[in-house]
DNA sequence: CGCCGAGTTGAACTGAATCAAGAAACGTGG
DNA sequence: CCACGTTTCTTGATTCAGTTCAACTCGGCG
């Protein structure tokens, strides 16, 4: 995949950019190529960085008294951060892990706003993938308010079919805020009536 | 409040505008008196429409099996729309409601789309604006996640320590998805040990 | 081959829902 | 301004979905 698929790929699923923004982007961003199980924030951190996904997979999670998380996760041509850090500049309550190995763009806070700044049409990038994230957000409260364990399971399988192959099922139990028992009796047809 | 108060506000809250900008979006806007119980948008109907509240409450809910949900609610300087409707246009699955007395501004999407196209510094008030809900509903999943019935109450409580006399129970109740008994039983120091 | 983390299965427990009934507050018209 | 009906909130008893604790299985990897 070269430079030039990779921004198209943002421009057709986001929000397109004019050349000279696309070129001064490249300009600010940084290639990381990392393995599975790296970490790109701990908790406690500020971390003013975006990661971009090429190609890999990411999870946000918190470590809630001694109990592991997930928040978020994130695949190819999707975005990640620690939101709180990121937007409000306090100490991060995230962790941010990659499930695979991963081809990375990082981005930093200082270049979002200096582009924001000077042009338009990333200011526009910008609000269109806030947007898609807090649409995301909308549907995930949706299906806490709404559904049992298993029905909120059938939805995220319906939202990313690939997730049990991707995700450790501990990690998907407590995205859903379930029990890995509960989620490990679910996904047992012996278990249906 | 004069319509310069207004316009202040929304500039010191979000993301300031030129004055250039700020006129042409009061030429947009429609002012809107309405009384408590009046509703802006019901489920199924196609809402384009944003509405900025100056004075009183709104409400947004789900009616799910019969049961009415809430999903949002927002008060004196904030904004409230039928957000999937508004984003994605489609039907909304929302009512949007009014919980007092109150003075609104409208604004279609045309209009957004207009000033976003044509001025920066409004798309930048939008981007901010989106972020903002975006940091709210974070917030608001982590306190699901978290914690149990009574400490979301203390959470709601700590975020908008007037909503009990502005929102009836039984909608905080919905809200934090918990049963109008469950929040009853919490807020009668009785029951505690 | 044996260990270790991930997932499964079973049994007991529990926080909150549901069902049911009554009390308080609210507002509307006389 | 009061009476009455409606809505909102409270209280009690029972039930249940899902948790917790504990033991076990399985598959991959050093």
């Amino acid at each position: 995949m070269t430079i030039e698929e990779i921004v198209n790929k943002i421009n057709e699923t986001y929000s397109p950019l004019t050349l000279e923004c696309q070129q001064e982007l490249l300009s600010h961003s940084t290639l990381l190529s990392l393995k599975k199980g790296e970490s790109l924030v701990r908790e406690g951190q500020y971390s003013d960085k975006t990661y971009y996904i090429i190609k890999g997979a990411a999870r946000a999670y918190y470590l809630k008294d001694g109990k592991d998380i997930s928040d978020w996760f994130a695949f190819e041509n999707e975005f990640i951060s620690s939101i709180i850090s990121f937007f409000t500049d306090k100490p991060s309550p995230h962790y941010l892990e990659l499930l695979e190995d991963a081809l990375l763009i990082e981005l930093s806070r200082a270049s979002i706003e200096k582009l924001s700044d000077k042009y338009h049409d990333f200011e526009r990038l910008i609000r269109v993938i806030v947007t898609k994230t807090m649409l995301s957000q909308q549907e995930r409260i949706a299906s806490i308010q709404f559904y049992n364990a298993e029905q909120k399971y059938q939805n995220i399988l319906a939202i990313r079919p690939d997730i049990t192959q991707r995700v450790p099922l501990t990690d998907i139990a407590s995205y859903l805020g379930i029990s890995l028992e509960t989620l490990s009796r679910i996904r047992n047809p012996k278990n249906r009536i």
